[in-house]
DNA sequence: AAGGGTCCCAACCGCTTCGGC
DNA sequence: AGCCGAAGCGGTTGGGACCCT
């Protein structure tokens, strides 16, 4: 009797198996790749070696399989910048984006980016409570403030040697009841968090009840050069696919071979290139504002978030009115 | 120690695009 | 030109690991 634990039975009578995969199947579907190519999916169920959907395959090799991945790797803070400047650029194109990650899958990079915003998200959502950690840390929000606009801007130094960043929130404060009087402070804004990331967050539901306005930047994302990235990497050979009925390996076909026996050679060049050509996520200079923060301060980018000081969150009060919000949501940083 | 919350990641689903006929 | 299957892509979900209270 058949093992029909984890498995669909299919109208025709047939099963398809979902659901985590074994070592054993991993194998099955390596020894397929290395004998026929990363192609023909559907053929790998068709020819009975494994009860799995093409797509379950392809799925499987794409972002497990596939020689020179970075599996188990955290993003480094290089990458990280990578994907936050494309983003910016291409939208969710994932796909796209991971092709200047070696070693990075689309899942990856979703995965990555979501986890991220849902990051950000909560702290922009929920009402930071007084964290003693941050305690009179943050003196130019240390106070009650009537209304705060929020405002990323670029290239504002604050004085000479002043601050490190380039980035800076601007603090537009509106004393209540006379109007016409405002008071500009610069915030400086940590470094991973980009005019582009503020203005992502105006989808965010939190945004309903919290005066920030987001301006757009005055020099545009899409004007990043590209050239200054990671190129697109292809992980394969290109090879001319077989017939069907010729998928039996042949001795001229090492290209997978070859691939699979210089993985080790091939990820460290690829960790090489990644670092040489460091990007410098648009804003000239600041790469090397990181790289020199980056010594300075040996934690990961996600250490950002400990640092921020949260309770500047804490004076943000609900928009007077829905007319007000809509200026906001109307802006498209994209046009 | 237990329970809840959060994070991370693998895998699936549905839709779109592509290519052959 | 239209159809159909394969492949690609982006969104979503489920579950395990980890952390905190």
């Amino acid at each position: 009797m058949r093992e029909t634990l984890g498995m669909e039975r299919q109208s025709d009578g047939t099963y398809i198996k979902k659901g985590p995969w074994t070592a054993e199947e991993d194998e099955v579907l390596m020894n397929y790749v290395r004998k026929y190519g990363p192609r023909g999916w559907s053929s790998i169920r068709s020819m009975g070696l494994l009860p799995r959907t093409g797509k379950s395959c392809r799925l499987r090799w794409v972002n497990k399989l596939r020689p020179n991945l970075k599996s188990g790797c955290k993003f480094s803070a290089e990458e990280e910048r990578v994907v936050i400047d494309l983003q910016a650029q291409f939208g969710n194109k994932w796909a796209k984006i991971a092709t200047y990650l070696p070693g990075r899958t689309d899942n990856d990079v979703k995965n990555f980016w979501s986890a991220r915003r849902k990051r950000l998200e909560r702290i922009l959502q929920t009402p930071q409570p007084k964290s003693q950690k941050n305690k009179g840390k943050s003196p130019v929000l240390d106070r009650p403030s009537p209304a705060l606009k929020v405002s990323p801007c670029r290239s504002a130094r604050v004085g000479e040697g002043s601050s490190s960043c380039e980035d800076q929130i601007q603090v537009t404060e509106s004393v209540s009841g006379l109007g016409n009087t405002e008071e500009f402070r610069m915030v400086p804004l940590p470094d991973l968090i980009k005019p582009e990331m503020l203005s992502m967050e105006i989808e965010f539901p939190i945004l309903d009840a919290a005066p920030i306005q987001m301006f757009p930047s005055t020099e545009s994302s899409l004007d990043y050069p590209l050239s200054h990235l990671p190129q697109p990497q292809l992980d394969f050979p290109v090879l001319p696919l077989p017939p069907f009925e010729g998928l039996a390996p042949k001795p001229s076909d090492h290209g997978f071979q070859d691939m699979f026996e210089h993985q080790e050679g091939s990820k460290s060049k690829n960790e090489q290139k990644l670092l040489t050509k460091l990007p410098s996520v648009g804003m000239e200079g600041n790469a090397q504002v990181a790289k020199k923060e980056d010594r300075g301060n040996p934690e990961t980018p996600d250490s950002f978030f400990d640092e921020f000081p949260t309770d500047i969150f804490d004076y943000l009060e609900p928009l007077p009115s829905s007319l007000d919000w809509q200026t906001v949501s109307n802006w498209n940083p994209m046009k």
